[in-house]
Formats: C-alpha cells, structure tokens, sequence
DNA sequence: GATATATTGGACTAAAATAGTCCTAATTAC
DNA sequence: GTAATTAGGACTATTTTAGTCCAATATATC
C-alpha cells in the first residue's frame, strides 16, 4: 500500500548521494557508479530532478551535476512531488470531476484530506533527514498546517540500531 | 503520488454504504446498484472484504452482505491493508533483502519510517469518519505510537462546504 | 427434494501505468 | 575540432491493476 515507486526509491537515492559529496560536480557515470542505478536511468532521472530543480547541471566536459540546495533545505514533499507526479488520491480529483458517484464523494474528500496531512509532515522531512544513516527522526506531527516551524536535522543518535 | 488504487476507492465507497445500512443485509447486486460501482467488481471487492473479515457474509436466498463491526471500529489502516495489498515501501524491503546498495539502505529505513508513522494516524481514523459526509476532521496526530486515545466519530458538523 | 437466489474461489483477459533503453542535438573544455 | 557531457524526447518492454466470467457451494422456500 501508498508505495512509492521505484523511480522514486531509485531518484532519492541519487539525491542522497549528491547530499554526501557536497557541492563536488558529479557526472552521471559516477552518480549511475555510486548508487549502483543503472546508467540510462540514472541519466532520466538526472534530467528530472534538474528540471525541478533539485539539482543544478552544468553541460560539457567536466560537467555533472550537483545539489541545487542544502540538504537541508529540499523537503520529501518536494522530491515526491516530482518523482511521483502531482498529486492524485482519487480519480474524480484529478479529472474534471465528472464523478458520477456524488452522494458519496465525500469519501474522496476524507482522502484527500488524510493526503494532505500527510504531505504537510512529509514538508517538515528534508533530504538531510534521509541521508542521515540511523538518526534519531524527528515525531511526525500532523496535527495540522499551523505547526511550522520543527526542529529537524539533528544530530546523529545511534542509539537505536537494526 | 501515493495515490490510492482504484479497487480501494470502490471498496471503501462500499463499506461506507454498508455502514449507511446499519446491520441490514444487502446483496452484492443491491449494493453495485447503491454505489454506482461494476457489479463484476463489486462482487470481487465483498470477497476480499469478506476473507479479511471486514464484513460478514450470508450464503443463499435472502443472503448478502453486512459490516462486521461497528463503523467507529473499523480502521482506515484496516481498510487500506486489506484492499491495498501488504506494506511494500520499498523493493528491498518485501523481498529477501538480497538489495545491493547496502551503503545506502538507510535511506528505505527512512521511508519505512515516515510509513510507519502514516499508518499509526490511520489507525486512528475509523470507517465511521469516512462515512461522516463533511465532518469536521479530528487533526492527524502522528507524533508516535503513544498517542491511542483519541477523540474521533465526532458528530457531523456542516460548517464546511465546497 | 427441487428450484431459485446468493456467495465462494479462482482462472482468465484487457488495459493502463511504470520502467527502462536508445538516439540525436546542444554545450563546453582543451 | 574533438571529446566529454547534459538535454530532450521517442520508443519498447514489463509489470501492475482492472475487470470479466465460470463452475462450485450453500440456503430458503415451496
């Protein structure tokens, strides 16, 4: 249930690599090499995570690619947004709505509000959060849009471990 | 992104009318004609829902279907395991782990993490508030399996409307 | 006990989304 | 000018998801 694609799976490991090189330019080869993604997809995902502007690109010999941001300024909601398409819980949402089930479409509302909540947690998760092998995560906490600010990013705890 | 499929969107717009038919017993025909839902598709989503134990079936003339339980007592989490399919965040994580990455296998952690989270504020969401035309939502508390007591099935309040 | 009405289980087909590959153009360093 | 590298997009293959159908089993009623 609510899995996240391969692509997605695939695209945030990219963006983790690039989280531990720093700001260094990386080619695709190398990004493809590191994360042991295969090349051809390393390089469409490259070219999507440019576009959004996750990463930036820099073309030519020595080119590559690197973080467009700190880790810890580009947020899960971003980087599911585009890897995983805009958002779509149900399908009379997405469509223009000729949804010819009306009395119950308050269902989809329940959706798309649970959906909704989620995101605004998955805002308050950064890149940094990930990369951070087993760091103690911050509570999610949904209860709602006016929570802004959160403590997150903190440092490594290995306390817990697998 | 984390859409939800098709078949969970119809078997909860049939749980939600069968919580609307109180214990009544409705036949699979009835109910695909109450929800505007395939009656083929309708049929095999009462099977699944029935093997899940979510709703209780009679055999025979006169047989149908019921809920199992109250609406307050059924769970989102429920519902969504049960039409979903079982958590699958990630690849490496369904299957025997022969996962390659290994250096960055933290990062599905992660996911797994932030799913784990999902699902505890979803089992706090019954059937009941779905059904719930434009209830005003109790706030999504993800803030850890501590929180188990909460307000939820409050009465409906039409304050909001599109 | 025969008949009509329902559910059960599972096989099967069709459709759609996802993943992955490949080719050509544009850009830049040397 | 040449080699290295990203950009854009077309294309194919694979997998998942939806949806259909059939034969078996159970039960109420006449």
């Amino acid at each position: 249930m609510f899995r996240i694609s391969r692509m997605t799976d695939y695209g945030t490991l990219i963006l983790v690599y690039l989280a531990e090189q720093d700001s260094r330019l990386c080619s695709a080869t190398e990004i493809a090499v590191g994360t042991h993604v295969a090349q051809p997809t390393t390089q469409k995902l490259l070219k999507v995570l440019a576009r959004a502007g996750l990463v930036d690109s820099v073309r030519g010999t020595d080119g590559g690619y690197r973080l467009a941001r700190q880790p810890e300024a580009i947020s899960t909601a971003e980087i599911l947004d585009t890897l995983e398409g805009p958002v779509a819980i149900t399908e009379c949402s997405t469509d223009d709505g000729d949804c010819e089930l009306e009395p119950m479409c308050h269902v989809g509302s329940a959706w798309q509000r649970i959906n909704g909540a989620f995101r605004i947690a998955l805002a308050d998760i950064a890149l940094a959060d990930l990369a951070r092998p087993q760091a103690e995560f911050p509570p999610l906490d949904l209860s709602g849009p006016t929570s802004k600010s959160r403590t997150r990013s903190r440092p490594v705890q290995n306390s817990e471990r697998k």
